[in-house]
DNA sequence: TTACATGCAAACGGTTTGCACCCGG
DNA sequence: CCGGGTGCAAACCGTTTGCATGTAA
C-alpha cells in the first residue's frame, strides 16, 4: 500500500525504487511513534537490515515530499527566539514562500486549547501552534 | 524594565548581572523580529557591542527561564518524524516532565484554524500545534 | 547500458564545553 | 577576595556531501 504509493512517486520523477528506499520506508511504518533518523537505523539494524545513515537522510525527505511522512516539533535547523515584552502569547502563520511571519492571537483559540487540555487531564504550561502556508501576497502572485 | 526584571531573576538565583548579560538583553530588546543567537551576535557588534557567542548562548537559556524570551519554531535539536497513513493529521501534547506524546484531533481546532487564515487572507496548507506540560501521570506525582 | 543510488568517510555548521583569566558583589 | 562569568578555541554531534563503486530499469 504505501509501497504502492512510494514507488508510483518515484516513478512519476524517474528515480528508482531500490531495495534500500523500500527498508526505510518500511522502518517508517514498522511503527506508530515518533522517531528521528538515528532511531530508524537502530529500527532497522535490528532486524537485521543494513542501511547507511546516508541512505535514511537521503530517502527521508522523499517520504516527506509525497506525503506519507510528515515532520513534527522542527521546522528550521537552528533555534528561533523572540522576546516576549509588552506582547505575550500568540501564535504564528508562517509563509512557506516568502519567509514572512505573521503574528496571531485567538482568544478563541486558546480556550478551545485549554478545553482539549482538560479533557485529557493535561496541565498545559505553553504552547506552539504554526500553521504554514502562502501569504496573501504570495498568493496573489501564484 | 526587562533590566529590572532579570537582574531580580539573577539574584534570586545568585547569579550576576554582568554587562555582558546586560548586553544581550539590551540586543534581544532592541528588535521586534524573530532572532538567533547568530543575528543577535551581529545586532550587537553592529551597535559597537562585543560580546562572545559562547556568552549569548548561555544567557538566552536564562532569559528564557524567567520568561523575558520565548523560543519559537523549535523544540529539540533534533529531526522528528512520524508516518502519516492511516492516522492523517493530528497535534500534539507533549509532556515536559517524561516525555510521552499524546496524539490529538479537535474538528473544532481545525475550523477555527482556518477560519483565523481567512482573516488574514493566508492560504493555509499544514500547520503543527503543541501543547507542552504535564501530563495526568506526571501531574499526579507532582 | 547508463543514470541514478549507495556506502564510506570527510566536511559542515550550529551549539557546547574546558580552561585560564577576569570581575561583580 | 572569591565564586561565578567571560572569551577563545577545541570538541560535539546531527546532517550533508564528494567520490568510487554498485545496480535498477
Amino acid at each position: 500500500m504505501e509501497n504502492k504509493i512510494f514507488k508510483e512517486f518515484l516513478e512519476k520523477k524517474g528515480l528508482k525504487f531500490t531495495k534500500e528506499r523500500a527498508a526505510v520506508l518500511k522502518g517508517v511504518f514498522s511503527t506508530h511513534n515518533h522517531f528521528d533518523p538515528d532511531d530508524l537505523l537502530i529500527n532497522l539494524r535490528r532486524k537485521g537490515i543494513r542501511v547507511s545513515k546516508a541512505s535514511i537522510y537521503r530517502t527521508l525527505p522523499l517520504l516527506l515530499e509525497c506525503g506519507l511522512v510528515e515532520q513534527v516539533e522542527k521546522v528550521d535547523k537552528h533555534a528561533h527566539y523572540e522576546h516576549t515584552f509588552g506582547h505575550g502569547h500568540h501564535d504564528h502563520l508562517i509563509c512557506i514562500k516568502c519567509g514572512k511571519i505573521i503574528a496571531l492571537y485567538s482568544e478563541k483559540l486558546e480556550r478551545l486549547q485549554v478545553n482539549l487540555c482538560k479533557k485529557e487531564k493535561f496541565r498545559c504550561i505553553t504552547h506552539t501552534l504554526e500553521i504554514k502556508g502562502y501569504c496573501s501576497k504570495c498568493n496573489a502572485k501564484a
